[in-house]
Order: C-alpha cells, then sequence, then structure tokens
DNA sequence: CAGACGGAGGACAGATCAAC
DNA sequence: GTTGATCTGTCCTCCGTCTG
C-alpha cells in the first residue's frame, strides 16, 4: 500500500524538483512542500523512508537527464520555493549541478525567485517553463531589480556569496579562477592601522589590522573570562577596556562599531601629527603586552582614555554609545 | 532526541570587476 | 568613465537542519 501511496506522489515530485534549483533543494524540503499542497502530514511521515528514496530516484533522473555543459537545468527558474530546504541536497544525492560562477547573476536569480515562485504548468516541458520564466523576468525584472533597496539587495547577496562559501567547496573557482587581490594576503582589509592610544596601550601595539584588533581584544577578554555569563556575546568590561570602550559591558558587535572610532589610517594620522601636539601613540614606545599578562595593563588614566587630537575624533558620541550598549541588546 | 554542522547577524574600507 | 556590487578577516551566539 505504501508503494503505491509513493507510486502516486511520483508526478508531483518529479513537478516539485523541475521547479527547485537541484543544487539546494533537500529531500525535507520536497516533504514540506508536499504537505504544503495537500497532502497530509502522518501520512508524509508514515511514508517517509520510501517518499525519499522516490525523491533520490527522481533527483538523480534528473541530473543524469541534464546535459553537463548546458548553462542552465532545471535551476533555470532559480528557484528554492522552500528556503528551509537551503540546508544542502540529501546526503544520498549527487553532487548537485553547479550554477553559472558570476556571482552576480545568482544574485540576480535570488532576488528573481523572491516574485515570481516558478510553478510548472500541467504538461509544461522543461524548454518551455525555462523560457517561460525568463520572459517573465525580462518583462518585468530590470525594473523591480532597480527599484529594489540596496540595502535589500546586499544582504539577500551576502547570503548568496556566504551559502556558496559553506556548499562550494572551492567550486566557483573552477569556473572562474579568482585573482590575486593587490595587496596579497587580505589587501586593504589587512592594512595597518594606526591605533589610538588607548587601544594602543591595550593592545600593546601602535599598529594592527583591524582584524587583529578585534583579535587581541577577543584573546584579553577569554583569558580574563569577561563575557557575560548569561550572554556570552556581551563582554564585561574591566578597567582596561573601559578605557577603550568607556563603558560598563559592550556588546560583540557594537565593539566593532566602537573600535572604528580608535583606529585611523595612517597616511591622515601622519598629515595631522604635528609636533608638539598629542598625537597617536609612538611606535617606539614600548608596547604593554596585554594578552599574556593577569593583570591589567592599562595606564591608571582618571580622565576618559586619551584619543586622537583629531578634531574628528567625536567625544559626544560616547555617552551615546553607553545607553545603546546597554539597552539595544 | 541529542549532537553536529552551517548560516546569519554586526562593523569596518579599499581594490577590483562588471554593467551601463 | 562612472557607478555599484563583491570580496576580504575577525569574533561568538542563536537557530534551523540534518544525522545517527
Amino acid at each position: 500500500m505504501p508503494s503505491q501511496y509513493v507510486a502516486a506522489l511520483v508526478p508531483q515530485i518529479n513537478g516539485i524538483l523541475r521547479s527547485s534549483d537541484l543544487s539546494t533543494i533537500s529531500a525535507k524540503g520536497v516533504r514540506k512542500q508536499l504537505i504544503a499542497s495537500g497532502h497530509e502530514e502522518s501520512v508524509i511521515k508514515e511514508n517517509r523512508t520510501a517518499i525519499d528514496e522516490k525523491i533520490a530516484e527522481i533527483y538523480e533522473k534528473l541530473i543524469a537527464n541534464h546535459e553537463p555543459g548546458s548553462p542552465d537545468g532545471p535551476s533555470a527558474s532559480g528557484s528554492r520555493p522552500d528556503p528551509s530546504a537551503s540546508a544542502g541536497p540529501p546526503s544520498s544525492f549527487p553532487e548537485p549541478l553547479r550554477k553559472a560562477p558570476k556571482v552576480k547573476r545568482e544574485v540576480e536569480h535570488e532576488v528573481k525567485e523572491e516574485t515570481y515562485a516558478p510553478v510548472r504548468r500541467l504538461e509544461e516541458t522543461d524548454e518551455q517553463m525555462a523560457a517561460r520564466l525568463q520572459a517573465q523576468f525580462d518583462a518585468e525584472g530590470s525594473s523591480s531589480r532597480a527599484s529594489r533597496s540596496a540595502g535589500a539587495l546586499r544582504k539577500k547577496s551576502r547570503k548568496v556569496v556566504k551559502r556558496k562559501k559553506g556548499t562550494g567547496d572551492g567550486d566557483s573557482d573552477d569556473a572562474k579562477p579568482k585573482k590575486k587581490r593587490a595587496g596579497g594576503g587580505g589587501g586593504a582589509f589587512n592594512k595597518e592601522l594606526v591605533l589610538s592610544d588607548a587601544l594602543a596601550d591595550f593592545t600593546g601595539e601602535a599598529r594592527l589590522s583591524r582584524p587583529q584588533v578585534v583579535k587581541r581584544i577577543w584573546e584579553y577578554v577569554k583569558l580574563h573570562d569577561l563575557q557575560d555569563p548569561a550572554d556570552k556575546r556581551f563582554i564585561i568590561c574591566d578597567d582596561a577596556l573601559k578605557t577603550v570602550f568607556n563603558t560598563d559591558k559592550v556588546h560583540m558587535f557594537t565593539m566593532n562599531k566602537i573600535l572604528a572610532d580608535h583606529v585611523r589610517d595612517p597616511a591622515e594620522v601622519a598629515f595631522k601629527d604635528e609636533p608638539g601636539q598629542n598625537g597617536p601613540r609612538q611606535e617606539h614606545e614600548p608596547p604593554v603586552l596585554v594578552t599574556s599578562s593577569q593583570t591589567a595593563p592599562v595606564k591608571a588614566e582618571p580622565a576618559a582614555p586619551a584619543q586622537y587630537n583629531s578634531a574628528d575624533m567625536s567625544t559626544d558620541s560616547e555617552p551615546e554609545l553607553e545607553s545603546e550598549d546597554d539597552e539595544d541588546y
């Protein structure tokens, strides 16, 4: 009896798979769509194993029928109707087909799927459906893309990028080997920045890249067990950290924001660092080792932490940060 | 059902590339 | 030529999904 039930599901599974992105669809996702289309959840669960096998079977057929070199297969629609299916194909599934190498194209497909949930029409072939969706997209796609907010698009595309990172295994590199970025190993990102006095005292370095600063801080936090036990995303500031963050407690995300006020481009600092002024920490000053010490390495400074003398270093934003940190999270 | 795993979330800025 | 999107590293927690 279960086999008959599963057999009856074949056309529907077939349709779901054909209208889905085979690189991301999962058996669970297909089952969910079956339930969404009116099938009893309990029945689906009862026959889960058999259904999964059938899904895998159909999936493999679709993959086999797909020509390796063709630009788009069943995923041409770029559809992934069930977001929950994004965790990846079932383990028994073969390596999913790869999409076009250009990330930007993928982003557009991602955007498209929000508007056009592709539903296979009865008796429609792959080609027909692909053509229909393409025409639909071409007709309205450009304007809707243009009007979409940059922020939303950026968020969306970030998701794509991250997903590719997780599942791609360098596949995108196969299609289009990435050029090494200038500067080597991170480029501007790993550029050394001049730290504020407070941060320089804290880290023991006058110059560090931003990621390095974050790393040092986390080393210190872990070493001194300064994470809020209730929510480890919060860092409880001891005296040393207070000189940098000027608050009792800081969220890890806020930390990054505050750090922005503590780093400056060397060129900018050199320009403003006139002799006789309180410029940034001199590089020849002996650094104070922080992370390996159990005692707070900070100078006992009664006032607010020393910062750049630059006029654009906003000091009035600090009280604001305090209130934000404590209440926003 | 518990554990493992992966993605999302925030901030930062400059180089690079694609599209127009 | 201009504009806009992407990529790069770092941190940890939460949450959804999958596997055994």
